[in-house]
DNA sequence: CTGAAAGCGCTTACAG
DNA sequence: CTGAAAGCGCTTACAG
């Protein structure tokens, strides 16, 4: 009987409106997900593991890009609220907590990937231990003693922070001193690194032998400001970028890269989901694997 | 009065519940879309102008990857029309007109981009053109007499088949011929260049002072063939990639990209929809942009 | 076990 | 113009 129902309803072409569906069971079997960006091969490897997963879980996934504008991100989360989203990830979030607030009014957890925040869980790459090792294979990669530089990322954000605290700490561990003018977080956009690096030249960029470059977008305009003043290829200068993209790594193989462990950090996420253990906040840490 | 209840509504956090609203209004405000993968700047900046131009228009864009399996790709399309889609757009589908099937079947209007189907429109870039100045930009840049190698994509699909034919249509234009063996069209992932180019080594591929790379992913298994071979650097090869990548456009300036033209692709997209000419199976044609 | 009724949260058409 | 009722397409709880 059940079977020949279905085989009507195959035949018919009749299928459930999840609308309707929804409403009465008041469970839209939607999972949404924020994330600052696509282009970029960290964002967009994110969003396919998340699809994946949810897919899996018999989810229904929905993914936005906000830009890192808060009032954008805001503005998604809500309407994917509207459309009684049954848990919100946020990725790359400016304001996590706020997200969280809005959330939380209407019962609905959130879950952090990639920037932490204070009151929920967090799933983050281990940036400081990242970023010792890279540090440290970088200080190794040099002729004599090394100077090196730090440029790109936000410095108000916790990953930036940690990245440089890892930064710090390999310069310690090797007795190497270090001013803060060797430390450039300015921004994520290609323009601002590129800037920064020009306001460099005759000003202290030749003193250094080494670079640590936050992330790809910061790698771009690092890359066009060497290339403008025409020395793009100083083979003496080791370059290390926190950050991965399989393009770079096969055209430029001398750059050292930190890749991100995308598919533990959202397998990890979805164990939360599927374990009911995602209350209560804390962060945790992925190893991220170094290249080369 | 109105206000009152407006400002109360705020107040109380009141906000609609858009599965309730779309079923009364059978209109659920959703646009959904489908794409092979997002970790690729073509894709992934289709997806960005995409939810943006959907946003614009008062629509809740919903994108999912399918990774070019027409199984994927069915289910996605129905899970979106389970969620009563009101638009469906297949980009790069591997096969547009059963999306089109499924869906007229429920009333839904689908449209393409990227490959063209035979049963809706069909917004894509003019690969023949921009393929033609691409290998005649290619031709210029080499010492003597060019003989070139089309390497990548898949020989079914009409992007592949519309940049062949531009590419020997320029060789026709300057006096070249062509055998057989210079087209290599072997699928889109990076080892099937990869593997093309290595079973080229001491078997013709010397002869070669030209590349036209189809994509570049495509590049990066070229990349990793030369690479291996440990001649990466052969300053006399001109190297054409028809795909945009900027690190790739600063990493390595000598390669000549065309970009396509995803902003007017998509912006064109929406006019059809907001005009209401979407009807109706054509092809509109963009052309790309080629670099340097 | 079966089948009709109630109800999810809205919007619209309609009665007053 | 206002307010109560009907109904969008489902699922569930309940009566028979």
């Amino acid at each position: 009987m059940a079977n020949k129902v279905r085989r009507l309803a195959k035949e018919r072409g009749y299928a459930v409106n999840m609308q309707a569906s929804a409403l009465r069971k008041e469970r839209s079997g939607i999972i949404g997900m924020i994330l600052p960006i696509y282009d970029n091969r960290f964002f967009s490897s994110i969003t396919q593991n998340f699809e994946r997963l949810a897919r899996e879980m018999g989810y229904f996934p929905i993914t936005t890009c906000t830009h890192r504008d808060p009032a954008l991100e805001l503005q998604a989360v809500r309407t994917m609220l509207l459309y009684q989203a049954e848990y919100i990830i946020c990725t790359g979030s400016t304001d996590p907590d706020q997200l969280y607030d809005l959330c939380a009014k209407v019962g609905v957890p959130t879950l952090n990937i990639d920037l932490p925040g204070n009151k929920s869980v967090s799933v983050i790459s281990d940036n400081y231990s990242g970023a010792l090792q890279l540090t440290h294979k970088l200080i190794d990669d040099v002729q004599g003693t090394c100077r090196m530089l730090f440029i790109g990322g936000q410095p108000t954000d916790h990953n930036t922070k940690e990245r440089i605290r890892g930064f710090r700490q390999a310069h310690i561990e090797r007795g190497l001193p270090i001013d803060e003018s060797q430390i450039i977080p300015c921004g994520y956009e290609a323009p601002k690194a590129k800037e920064a690096i020009k306001a460099l030249f005759g000003n202290g960029f030749e003193s250094y032998n080494a670079m640590f470059i936050n992330s790809t977008i910061s790698l771009e305009g690092v890359t066009q400001a060497l290339s403008d003043a025409g020395n793009l290829h100083s083979p003496d200068m080791a370059v290390g970028c926190f950050d991965w993209d399989p393009l770079v790594a096969v055209l430029k193989p001398e750059i050292t890269m930190v890749k991100q462990d995308v598919e533990k950090m959202l397998s990890e996420l979805f164990a939360l989901i599927r374990s009911g253990t995602h209350q209560g906040a804390r962060i945790i840490q992925i190893p991220p694997i170094l290249g080369h």
